[in-house]
DNA sequence: CTCCTTTTTTATCGATCACTAAAGAAAAAG
DNA sequence: CTTTTTCTTTAGTGATCGATAAAAAAGGAG
């Protein structure tokens, strides 16, 4: 019962993902998402909290939409070498799309925030680390299953990894083009030496 | 003639500097630095502009005073390959050092700003792409001289030794181990694959 | 000393920040 | 219909943003 929302949720919640993704946490004002959102503040405050639960429900949203290559990669290949050159490869075109804003979320969208310990910044550092885990564990299974040399450390092979793509934010924010990224990723994953013999 | 300053420039630039180097640029308010800087708001605006001169001005500073190993590296190594090698390791440890903020202020230091043509973010972008420049002015210099094969692209190897630069900003901000990232830039040299035979 | 220049201090400025109280409007329940 | 519930609109809150006007203070020049 009573008054009914007269917006959609989903569809507001993604115009203020992509101006968080285009414009980081900080950079972005709640009078920037009235406006993207076509919301007063009393409806933004009632439907999702404040501005951090916001950003918090946007990050998720970002994770389960946009960066759902990340598991398809390491779970669909049948080898570490090949999982980890399709996840940098998938990483470039998610990074560097004519339909999104480019660079990622997780990495660039709250660098800077008034407490290290909390709020934005940890969350996405969080979702930056489990994503290293994931590669660091999807390497583990190469070398259980023969197709990753046992001398390869598998923890520093993945901080490798999490680093380029990292590094491929900034480069995408600073216009690098899809083609030339990707001509890095093959050259990054070629230097791994994931692939016995 | 006139009354003299009370306080010394270089000291107050450096302390505005190490704050715009732990939180940024956006992060970082005029109270914030009145206080650290230990200045009135006239005094920082009549020595040095406003807040967006005084961030170009500690860029400028932080290039000179603590992106030195960059150069240093790129000249004063024999051969492309020691040359990027001892460039990672510098960065490694420049990013993670005890008496300074983590990470690099020309990677993390204006990541959103409002206008991405001008301001802040244009002035490290700048920094960045001259740093991917000198790279690969570098090991084209070792392909001239013989130590680097030729079939190896240097833009393509540049940017993939500047993406993990990047990446490294990210990584020690997110409380990455000496240690650790010296293997994975030792990891990352092995595999561009610079050295002849 | 007095004058002149520059810097300091004091006290703000208007704009914008994130956020909210209170009243009006739109639906379902009775 | 009236009541109840929920949402939207209007209009603002105090706090902080970057930046400054005006006056007091500290030096050198004469």
């Amino acid at each position: 019962m009573g008054r009914p929302k007269s917006f959609d949720v989903d569809d507001v919640l993604e115009k203020a993902l992509r101006l968080f993704w285009e414009r980081g946490y900080e950079a972005t004002s709640i009078s920037d998402l009235e406006r993207v959102m076509g919301l007063r503040p009393p409806s933004i405050y009632a439907a999702f909290g404040n501005k951090e639960t916001l950003f918090k429900t946007c990050a998720d949203r970002y994770v389960e939409r946009y960066s759902g290559y990340v598991v398809e990669a390491l779970t669909k290949e049948p080898t570490a070498a090949e999982a980890v050159m399709r996840l940098l490869s998938d990483t470039v075109d998610a990074y560097v799309h004519d339909t999104q804003p480019r660079g990622c979320l997780v990495v660039s969208g709250a660098i800077h925030c008034p407490d290290m310990d909390e709020g934005p910044r940890l969350v996405l550092e969080q979702y930056r680390k489990a994503t290293e885990a994931a590669i660091t564990t999807r390497i583990v299974r190469g070398q259980e299953e023969g197709d990753v040399p046992k001398d390869v450390s598998a923890p520093m092979a993945a901080k490798l990894v999490a680093t380029v793509m990292q590094g491929f934010s900034t480069q995408a924010r600073d216009g690098a083009g899809n083609e030339d990224l990707h001509r890095v990723a093959k050259l990054a994953v070629e230097a791994l030496g994931l692939s016995v013999a």
